[in-house]
DNA sequence: ACCGCATTACTGTGATCACATTGTGAGGCG
DNA sequence: CGCCTCACAATGTGATCACAGTAATGCGGT
């Protein structure tokens, strides 16, 4: 599991750091992780435990780490310690303002930027959510709906938006497996055919409208699940 | 610790890193500086430069500016360069859209949590900026005015919102600095009062609009002085 | 058997070194 | 005289080591 051979991995199907740098890698493999909720919140990452498990040096999980605490993604104890946030109900209901104001205001800013081609794309993404929804395929799920909003957002040029509403999916990731029960009964891609249909009208405030509520749709249910979680987490993790 | 003489940094007067890590005393020297707009535009900042300047080596240099970088308060080249942003017209105007719907709904959600004594407070705070625009002490009055809306904001919990608003601060920190001259002409002071009356009066709308507007009087006239700076600066800078 | 304390293992922080890449300058060739 | 090329300097990245604080553990005392 040691780098001695070079720039080859142990496991990984990475061709090369090319191009990238390592603490890259690391970082984006994280940041994968976490958004995909394969980390139980509360749960301590520790600098050389990753470093071990990617075979790489203590150095450039360092940094990943620390990059991921400033964007808010992982959580620094005072005690040093790198951790994933516990999410409480308020802070999620924080979260969920936040995406509205941000996500709205750059749904505004893209449609400008869109036509009847772009929709026909988003249009193309729903159906694919579609059929994961069909398929129960959860993370394909999350990864069209994904998607679908950056799609949206990435149409407007800036680079201000963006970087904050990724670090907000970022924080909401490491909760969003608790929703994988819950899959059949979503209704949220009403509200994506929605701003197809607000886009190809030329609705402004349809647009901003059917972004805002399939935000609130798909986070309501959230808070209940946090509470569950908690509740029967109790017994597990009460050591820390 | 063999720098020369132990821990003591050449030229300043910082007491002692106890209890907290060098590397945050560099991050909030250099955070400082930067909203401070003490660094031009578009200049860079090199590890082992910032690491002599502050007579530290270059660990702590290396991650207070990365995570500057993360913070979108420096940005970092493709030469894996760090500098300080160079501001252009449409992404000021994408901070100022930015800072409206987040500091608004800061605003709103801080609006239960506030009395007349907080009011009080608030005008206080007001009253001193007034005197700094009297005093022409512009570092003074631009403290005052980020204390003003940080009071308000801080009002309500949760840690989701203020470091997204300080890392907008952040960003449009380098480029306050081009607002000294015009502080006599600053109208934004109404504003404040304006918030302040309307947490007297118990309206939340008010209190929302007025921070918008004060925020956009604000940074309405800072794109015509961006365009002087560049168009000044461009024989100085062209050889970037 | 339980509680308090000292020892041990572990973690983050800071420093130093080695290397690859990039930027810069001088010198040679057309 | 201008452009290309090569060498040198500087920078970021990654690795390793040393130190300090903290949590976990084992031991001895009551």
């Amino acid at each position: 599991m040691q780098s001695d051979d070079g720039d080859e991995d142990t496991g990984h199907d990475e061709p090369a750091p090319k191009g990238t740098t390592l603490q890259e890698r690391v970082y984006a493999e994280l940041r994968e992780a976490i958004m995909l909720g394969r980390f139980r919140p509360g749960e301590a990452m520790t600098i050389r435990g990753l470093a071990d498990s990617l075979g790489t040096s203590m150095m450039p999980a360092r940094e990943a780490l620390r990059r991921l605490v400033a964007e808010r993604a992982l959580d620094l104890l005072p005690n040093r310690r790198v951790t994933v946030p516990t999410m409480t109900g308020e802070m999620f209901e924080e979260l969920t303002e936040a995406r509205v104001a941000l996500e709205v205001l750059a749904a505004r800013r893209a449609f400008p930027a869109t036509d009847p081609a772009f929709a026909d794309r988003l249009e193309a993404i729903d159906l694919e959510q579609d059929a994961a929804i069909e398929a129960r395929d959860w993370a394909l799920y999350q990864e069209r709906n994904r998607a679908f909003h950056f799609e949206l957002y990435e149409r407007a040029p800036g680079r201000v938006l963006m970087p904050m509403i990724e670090s907000l999916w970022l924080q909401i990731g490491p909760f969003l497996y608790l929703t994988r029960e819950s899959l059949g009964r979503t209704y949220m891609e009403d509200r994506h055919k929605e701003a197809v249909a607000a886009i190809r009208s030329r609705d402004e405030d349809a647009l901003a409208l059917a972004i805002e509520q399939d935000i609130r749709d798909g986070m309501g249910g959230l808070p209940a699940l946090i509470a569950d979680q908690n509740a029967e987490g109790k017994s597990v993790e009460a050591v820390g």
